[in-house]
DNA sequence: GAAATAGTGTCTTTGAGACAATATCCT
DNA sequence: AGGATATTGTCTCAAAGACACTATTTC
């Protein structure tokens, strides 16, 4: 596969068709931003948010973000970046797409690769105590981010809607046992529109490991406990 | 959206939370890297592949690519890789993922931003004549490209069929009066395998525009003539 | 009339949506 | 018992698949 990578040093100036060496080339910086995506207990869709650097104005709010660095991957600086902008650990960043127009930065020629990454609630939020400059606010209220933010977040949603389409709980919002009426509240939040209680039971349930249990202590029949079939993801699914 | 942009001129050197300067930064080279699909007149899913420059053992072909360049999108970049390095005029590259892997180009560091563009066959492979180092193969046969093209081709595929299940011919492969039968073959040739004719017909007909006219010259009942219903896209609706 | 291709009638299956009835628990 | 919630029975409807039949042309 790599037979002829192997025959030159790393430090070789290689030529592309035209003669020009690579590192003849303007290069432009490459900023990695991300949506996280939560929902919280009250079954919001939360996006986390950060203030925007030396402003107090509107548009002072942004997706967290960092330029990648030499050597990392992408998924690598998205998940640096929410821990050191926002002190949040992340878990499977995703690639969205790459936001290209020359002129969406007015520091100079900066692509933004923007990612979507979802986390259980109390990982965003756990304590209530979250970092100065940092909040997490639904995100039919967040509106008038910086740059082109705000489509990063539509781009967001609209992946995560067609990801939970697909499985109960892809990206393990939900926390291992669990009932059927949390797997619906969590759907109608993830979707923003109701769902019928026993069309959202058939669909899912078969594909649904039941543990057994069920959940005690409140009134009305007590629901029947289930747990993800799969175990959840982590970061090493990028593009390499 | 912007108030906050025009109170600095462009050649400031502005610095992001941690106090570097921007241009401090080490910045990658960003390729674009296009997979062409286009179906053959036999009714074979095809790849245009170039021959890799000073190379003429195994791994000799990949797709045609190039390097962003200063105030370039990155459409208009992988268009100008098309027409510079095949001779072949694109027509709406999509972005598929970047690869992002920082030993994927013994070069140095190298971003790959995948793409896809479906083209017309006539458009590809019009009159025969290829240029040289310039083919256009099979899919199935493509295996063995340099870097990690083999999987940009795989990806190109996946989604050139997600898209070809929603609408009849979004891309435009057919070419205005077209039969149901041609489109049932397309439709077999993008998925790899048989579609049954009643099924195909029924599917696609209502969404289509019949001319009015049928087939003639041909034995057996003359088949209607259809038209696409909007308009096919060109470039422009790239990540800004 | 025979061959060839286009187009349709209809049966079956599947899956989702909707409504309502039943089951089981707490207080 | 009574309220509250979970669970299931069943009807309907829409879409797709499969098969076979009918229709219209050329030779």
């Amino acid at each position: 596969m790599c037979d002829n990578r192997c025959m030159a040093s790393r430090s070789t100036r290689y030529r592309d068709t035209s003669g020009k060496a690579l590192t003849d080339y303007p290069r432009p910086s490459v900023a990695v931003d991300t949506a996280v995506l939560s929902v919280s207990p009250d079954d919001q869709l939360c996006v986390l948010l950060v203030r925007r650097a030396g402003t107090h104005k509107r548009g002072a709010w942004q997706l967290p973000g960092t330029f990648l660095h030499p050597g990392e991957t992408l998924g690598r600086a998205a998940l640096r970046a929410l821990s050191d902008k926002a002190g949040v650990t992340g878990l499977a960043p995703v690639q969205l797409a790459v936001f290209d127009d020359p002129d969406r930065d007015d520091r100079g020629w900066v692509l933004s690769a923007a990612h979507l990454d979802v986390v259980p609630w109390d990982r965003v939020a756990g304590l209530g105590a979250l970092a100065d400059g940092v909040q997490v606010t639904p995100v039919s209220q967040s509106r008038g981010l910086a740059f082109d933010h705000d489509r990063i977040v539509d781009l967001a949603v609209i992946r995560l809607r067609t990801e939970y389409q697909q499985s109960p709980d892809p990206r393990g919002l939900l926390g291992d046992p669990f009932t059927l009426l949390q797997l619906q509240r969590l759907h109608e939040a993830v979707a923003g529109e109701p769902r019928r209680k026993d069309s959202c039971r058939r669909l899912r349930a078969p594909t649904l490991e039941p543990t057994g249990g069920v959940l005690e202590g409140v009134v009305g029949k007590p629901a029947r406990l289930f747990q993800h079939r799969e175990p959840q993801r982590q970061l090493g699914g990028g593009h390499g």
